[in-house]
DNA sequence: CGTGGTTGCGCAATCGATTGCGTACGCCGG
DNA sequence: CCGGCGTACGCAATCGATTGCGCAACCACG
C-alpha cells in the first residue's frame, strides 16, 4: 500500500540505498544534487512516507519521548503538556503521555511499558524528593524533571521560581498591612511544597515578620485534604489575618474552610493561592494566584531533553527556574482591624 | 544492551522463531508446553522485553492509537483521555495524544503526523457536522469519535445523549417555576451545539413552553465569545429569567454578561451550564450544569476501537450514548416576580 | 600515461520479530 | 515392520530503512 524506499529506487532506476542517501539531509550531500532533486520529486509523487518503524528498528531510535504526569486532570499540567508537545512535535518527536494517579507503584508499571516502548527519553512531572525509581532510571536515559523536582535525582530540571513566587504572596500581603500571616503547606515529599515552605519562612523574615502560626502541611495536594487542615488551623484562630498556600487546591480548601467557620473571605481572612489555574478569576471569591508559566515549563523541558539527544555526551546538568507574577484578585484585602 | 529473541534461544538451545512462538500466547499452542516453560523462564531471567518497532514491522501493527483532541486545556477532555488510556494501555495500546487548537489545517496536519506514526486506529474529539477530512480518514483507517459525532462520517462514536442533558436542563428549570427560558447555543458546525439546540426546542415544546427568544448561538466555544452574544441576548430583556446554555463555558460567559448588566445571577436570571467541568461547583454562584462521563465516554471509545481492531471484517457502526445528569446547584433558583 | 584522490553509487548485512514451509521424529494401526 | 499421520521444531524469507565497505568513474597533476 504504502510507498517504500524500494519502490522509489524502481521509479528512478536507483538503488534503494541511495535514494536513503538522498532523502536523509543528512546524508543527502553524499549523493548528486541533479539525483537527489530526481529522487525528492518521485518520492513526493509517490506520497512516500518513511516508515518510522523500520527506521527505529535499525536505529534504535523511536523518536518518541516518555512523558509521565501524576494526574492529567488536574488543571496545572494540560498546559505544560501542550508546551511540551509544541516543542517536540515540530523536532519529529512524539510525546507518549501517561498517568500515575501519584501512585508510586502506577508510576513504576508506566515507566516500564515506556520502556519496553523503547523511548527516546523522559519528562516527568511526578518527582517526589526522595525518589530511587528515577534516580536509577536517569542512569539509563536522558530524563528532564518538571515542575516538581528531586535533589536526588542526577537530571536536569524546569520549574518555577519558588523563591520568587512565594515572595510575591508575602509581598503583596505585606502591602495591604497584614502582619499576621501563616502558610497553608504542601506535602513535605513535594519539592514544590517543601520549597514554598522554605520561601515562605525566608520571605517572612526578609520583611520582618514571624508567621501567625506554625506551617500545617496537608499530606496531599487535594481540596479535600486541605479544607480539613485548613480548618483545625483557622478554627479559634482569630490572630490570622492571611493565608499563603502552596497551590490553589489548598486555597480552595482553605476558602471552603473559612466559610465553614463563618468567616468570610477575603474580609476575616486573605488567601492566596499558587500555579493560577483556568478558572481561578471566576471562582468566590476570585482567587490571588501565583500564576506560574505552564507552557513554557514544558517547552523548556522539551527543548532541554532534545538538546540532552543530540549531545549523546553528557550534556552538564542545568536546573531552569523560570519565573512566576501574582495575579491580584479579590480573594485579598487589607486586614479588618 | 536488550535481550533479544536470539539471545534466549541461545540460551535455551532453540531456535528463535520457536522462542517467538511460545512467548506468543496466539501461537503458544504450537509448542510443546514443557517448552514453553522452559522458554519463559529463560525470557524472564534475561529481562526479556519484546521490541515493538521490530514486530511492528513485521506486522505493520504500531499498537497506538491515535487520539486528537481540539483543546486539551479545556478541562472537558482530560477526563475522556484518562477513561482512552486507561482502557487501552490495559489492551497493550499507547495512545499518541495531540492538539489541533480547533484549527482545521492543525488538524490535518496532526493527522498526517499520527498516519506517518502508523497508528492503528484514531478517536477523535474533534468532528465538525460536515468534516470531509474525517470521512476520508474513515475509509482508511478504523476511528470512533467522541463527544462531537459527525453524521457525515461513516464511523462509530460515543457521546452524551444530549438530548436528555437539555431535557434535565428545562425540567429543572420548569420545576423552579421558569416559564421564559432561552437558550444560549453553541457553534451550529458542532454536533454539540447543534444537538443541543434541537433539544431545546423539543423540550421547551414537550413542555409547552415557547422560548423566551429566538436562540442565540455562539460562533466559538469561548467564554468570550459568550459574554458577547449573552450581553446581546440579555439587554433590555427583562422578560427572559432563565437560560440553557451549551456548554460551561458559555454559562459562565452568560453568568459575567448578566453581572455587566447589573443582573443578578440566580436572582434576576438562573443559568444552566453543560458538561459540569472541574471545579464548577467553586465558580460563583456555583453552577448547576449537566454532567457528563467524561471517563466513561473515553473507556467506551477505546473499547469500541479496540473491538474494531480485531473484527477486521467490517463491524457495524455503532453510536453509543452515554446518560449524563443534573447537578444542581446555585445558579438557578425560582424566578422573581 | 600512470598515480592518487574524490565523487557517486551499489551491494549486502543488519536491526528483531514473525511466519510459511518443510522435515524429523514419535506414535499408531495394520 | 511399514505406511500414515500429527506434533514439535528449524530454516529462511520478510518487513523497510540504514550504513560500512568497496567498486568504478572521474579529475588533476606530475
Amino acid at each position: 500500500m504504502a510507498a517504500t524506499l524500494k519502490d522509489i529506487a524502481k521509479k528512478v532506476g536507483l538503488h534503494p540505498a541511495t535514494v536513503s542517501r538522498a532523502l536523509n539531509p543528512r546524508t543527502a550531500h553524499l549523493v548528486n544534487p541533479a539525483t537527489v532533486a530526481k529522487v525528492r520529486k518521485a518520492a513526493s509523487s509517490l506520497n512516500y512516507v518513511p516508515n518510522p518503524m523500520a527506521s527505529g528498528l535499525r536505529t534504535s531510535r523511536s523518536h518518541t519521548i516518555g512523558v509521565v504526569i501524576p494526574d492529567l486532570t488536574n488543571p496545572l499540567f494540560p498546559g505544560m503538556v501542550r508546551g511540551i508537545q509544541d516543542t517536540l512535535s515540530h523536532a519529529g518527536y512524539t510525546p507518549l503521555l501517561v498517568n500515575t494517579d501519584n501512585d508510586p507503584a502506577a508510576e513504576e508499571s508506566v515507566i516500564a511499558s515506556l520502556s519496553a516502548r523503547r523511548v527516546d527519553g523522559f519528562v516527568l512531572a511526578t518527582a517526589r524528593r526522595e525518589h530511587p525509581l528515577l534516580a536509577e532510571l536517569a542512569t539509563k536515559f536522558p530524563i528532564v524533571l518538571i515542575n516538581r523536582i528531586s535533589e536526588s535525582v542526577q537530571a536536569s530540571s524546569v520549574a518555577a521560581d519558588e523563591q520568587h513566587g512565594i515572595r510575591l504572596a508575602v509581598e503583596h500581603l505585606c502591602a495591604l498591612g497584614h502582619t499576621q500571616i501563616a502558610h497553608l503547606a504542601g506535602p513535605a515529599w513535594s519539592s514544590t511544597g517543601h520549597e514554598r515552605q522554605q520561601a515562605f519562612a525566608r520571605a517572612m523574615r526578609e520583611h520582618g515578620l514571624t508567621p501567625a502560626r506554625k506551617p500545617a502541611a496537608v499530606d496531599s495536594w487535594s481540596l479535600e485534604a486541605a479544607t480539613k487542615t485548613a480548618l483545625s488551623m483557622l478554627d479559634g484562630n482569630t490572630q490570622t489575618t492571611a493565608l499563603v498556600c502552596a497551590n490553589d487546591q489548598l486555597a480552595l480548601g482553605a476558602i471552603i474552610a473559612a466559610k465553614k467557620l463563618r468567616m468570610r473571605c477575603p474580609r476575616d481572612v486573605s488567601v492566596v493561592g499558587y500555579n493560577d489555574m483556568p478558572f481561578m478569576d471566576l471562582v468566590d471569591p476570585p482567587l490571588t494566584s501565583v500564576r506560574v508559566p505552564q507552557h513554557d515549563i514544558g517547552a523548556e523541558a522539551a527543548r532541554l531533553l532534545l538538546s540532552l539527544l543530540v549531545e549523546d555526551g553528557t550534556m552538564p546538568v542545568k536546573h531552569v527556574r523560570l519565573t512566576p507574577e501574582l495575579m491580584v484578585r479579590s480573594s485579598t484585602a487589607p486586614p479588618q482591624r
